[in-house]
DNA sequence: TTAGGGTTAG
């Protein structure tokens, strides 16, 4: 925005220029004129623009019209004019017009004062509070609000103890300043002190200590409010309602919901939006539901928090339902409904869906907006499509650390490891702070692309030259990176030697590679750690079962069934599942339940001919079962992830990219026959397992063999 | 409908 003492050099002393004297007659004469005007425009017809359209109006040329009409336009009437200009975003219009005027009061001062805050900028806000003949309280509280909303603190505070005269709005402008802030124990302090209290007094700390993560305490001085007999307003109740949100307080909950329909506040968009989303994080969605529909007035806000809620409990179909209403009516999405609907599609895993909303962002101009520009990387990212989530990050203008994390945490996933580090050095080049989230998805890069000497450097860098608290996350990865390049020793000593103390999921990191490079007695080792700190831990108990299967060793395959039947552990069955025209077909290994199962085994019969005729020979290690080879050969032939593959071969159109998601790590035996279907169908594959994702095509797969 | 203090979804 342009200063305004360059655009108008000498407005300063315009005070002292001369005006139509008509314009210095009585107050009196102008508030009749003004209420004659406003008579007139009143009864207008459509013949021209009202007299508050006036007022408000972009158009300076007409508002001057309007004013000359005026012999004596008085105080009130310039007030209304700046106001106009100032929501308008005209501040220098605004100031002009302030500097114009032949009398100023202190409304008309303060007035401005605030639209300065308003248009961001505290340096003229704090000029004209200096050139203000006699500030008023008003003139004080509203620079101690511009303080902190500029995250000045302690100027706030200066203000607040020099101003002469302190008002319950002045002791309220600071507890919410200070929760604003972040400082929410100075509130608490300053609201102990204060000498009186109204209800938004009680209002702005119970919203201010659960904005603050103490939602317990929020509720706590809710009761202490009730007891002292204030009455609790829409307000109140909207803030009491978000505290029982998080705090997941339902019977009190429960009660203010009765007291909100007692008291005819139901009407209100605030306290129905916080309904909603009180409702949906206690998993009640179906009084969620109820309060969505019986709401009066429908906004964003409440379709979002319905939108939002279902997400949260999982109803993503039904989320994305609201979200398509959104689009059809004039309660238009915003970028907020726009994260949660993409959300929804991450987690349905639906590419299609997900292309659907990236559609609708673009037709309401947010597709460039950050917050929408994170989630679409995320969505791109998750739902395979890394090259796309790319595309999206490169044309956001506006980037955050999220955007930064989430495309470098995609790279991590699809195993870009060199796109990650090149991005890494865009991010500090561009002076944007890494945090413990960057960390994680560089470290999870070097990791899924075996690139051990980066991953050491940036953990060692990471650790002494920056404030960031290195997590167990971050040591679990660091395992990882060592572990996967076959490191084992130097492995086993990190996990000895860290400073933290270490968890069961530093040493699954360690068991985890200790299958990969077969080092039988290491897995022992680190199963024995992971047992003795979580004795029901299934998943140590399947990779060491796993691991004795390939080693032919049954015997202790069974020792070990035997012990996790007696401690009730389930092993989790491989799943794989495709998504074709909006509908999830699921398989397991084996399975011949699906209606097509006929055709998906000729197709894989098929296949594997095929397969054999390109020299593939089965990996029977993969095959976990004490069966005989053949039997083997063929289990393996039938894991889940091939019969989804098979299938979505017979149902989509050739040459398309075809997405299978498993819950389980795909096994090396599968990795390498899919590499090769890939080639004999001439097609992209694209397979997320439980760890990362894989791209085959043309007999390679992105992870070049290491993941 | 001339100015300052409290509210919802993410």
């Amino acid at each position: 925005m342009m200063r305004f003492h360059a655009v108008f050099p000498n407005l300063r002393c315009s005070c002292t220029r001369s005006f139509p004297s008509s314009w210095l007659s009585s107050s009196e004469t102008c508030t009749h004129l003004s209420k004659h005007f406003f008579r007139r425009a009143s009864h207008a017809t459509c013949d021209g623009p009202t007299v508050s359209g006036h007022l408000r109006n972009e158009n300076p040329d007409e508002t001057q019209e309007v004013l000359d009409k005026f012999q004596c336009p008085d105080v009130r009437l310039f007030t209304k004019m700046i106001v106009g200009r100032l929501q308008t975003g005209r501040l220098d219009d605004a100031l002009k017009l302030f500097y114009e005027m032949p009398v100023r009061d202190s409304i008309c001062w303060n007035t401005m004062i605030k639209g300065c805050l308003d248009c961001v900028d505290l340096t003229m806000a704090e000029e004209l509070f200096d050139e203000m003949p006699e500030p008023s309280v008003v003139s004080w509280t509203t620079m101690i609000n511009g303080f902190f909303r500029f995250g000045q603190v302690e100027r706030a505070e200066v203000f607040f103890k020099q101003m002469p005269i302190r008002d319950l709005a002045a002791w309220n402008a600071m507890i919410h300043g200070y929760c604003e802030n972040a400082r929410v124990d100075n509130a608490v302090k300053l609201f102990e002190q204060m000498p009186s209290r109204n209800v938004i007094s009680w209002t702005s700390m119970i919203g201010g200590l659960d904005q603050n993560g103490k939602s317990e305490e929020a509720l706590n001085v809710f009761e202490r409010m009730f007891k002292s007999g204030v009455v609790p307003n829409s307000s109140t109740l909207t803030c009491a309602l978000s505290a029982c949100a998080n705090a997941l307080s339902f019977p009190l909950g429960m009660q203010i919901h009765g007291h909100v329909l007692k008291s005819g506040f139901c009407l209100s968009v605030f306290v129905c939006a916080s309904l909603i989303t009180f409702y949906a994080n206690c998993k009640r969605i179906e009084k969620a539901t109820q309060v969505f529909y019986e709401a009066v007035h429908r906004n964003v806000v409440i379709c979002t928090a319905l939108l939002t809620g279902y997400g949260l409990n999982g109803w993503h179909e039904d989320g994305l339902k609201v979200f398509n209403d959104m689009m059809r009516t004039s309660v238009l999405p915003n970028q907020s409904s726009f994260v949660s609907a993409l959300n929804s599609c991450c987690s349905l895993e639906s590419l299609d869906r997900g292309k659907e909303v990236h559609a609708s962002a673009v037709k309401l101009q947010l597709g460039s907006d950050v917050f929408v520009g994170n989630s679409l990387v995320v969505m791109y990212s998750k739902c395979g499509a890394v090259d796309d989530a790319v595309v999206v990050f490169k044309r956001l203008k506006e980037k955050n650390i999220v955007t930064w994390n989430a495309i470098i945490c995609g790279c991590a996933q699809h195993g870009r490891g060199m796109w990650a580090m090149e991005l890494f050095s865009q991010m500090i080049r561009g002076l944007v702070q890494p945090d413990e989230i960057t960390l994680t998805g560089l470290l999870s890069s070097c990791s899924h692309s075996g690139m051990l000497q980066k991953g050491r450097c940036l953990f060692r860098y990471f650790s002494e030259n920056t404030s960031i608290e290195l997590k167990h996350e971050h040591y679990s990865c660091m395992v990882d990176v060592l572990g996967r390049c076959g490191k084992l020793e130097e492995a086993e000593d990190f996990v000895r030697n860290m400073p933290l103390k270490t968890n069961s999921i530093v040493w699954l990191a360690l068991l985890s590679s200790c299958r990969m490079h077969s080092n039988l007695d290491l897995a022992e080792r680190a199963a024995n750690y992971i047992l003795g700190l979580e004795p029901h831990c299934s998943a140590a108990y399947v990779l060491l079962s796993n691991f004795y299967a390939s080693a032919n060793r049954w015997g202790d395959v069974s020792r070990l069934r035997v012990t996790m039947r007696d401690k009730g552990i389930v092993k989790q069955p491989g799943r794989s599942w495709v998504t074709i025209k909006g509908q999830k077909h699921l398989f397991l290994s084996g399975d011949k339940s699906h209606s097509l199962s006929e055709n998906i085994y000729w197709k894989l019969d098929w296949l594997n001919m095929k397969l054999k005729e390109l020299g593939y020979l089965p990996d029977k290690r993969f095959s976990l079962h004490d069966v005989e080879d053949e039997q083997k050969e063929e289990s393996l032939f039938y894991h889940s992830e091939r019969l989804a593959i098979a299938f979505a071969l017979i149902t989509t159109v050739e040459g398309s990219t075809i997405t299978v998601m498993k819950n389980l790590r795909i096994c090396g035996d599968c990795h390498s026959a899919i590499k090769l279907i890939a080639k004999i169908v001439d097609r992209e594959i694209v397979v997320r397992d439980s760890s990362r994702f894989h791209h085959f095509r043309s007999g390679i797969c992105s992870c070049g063999d290491y993941w």
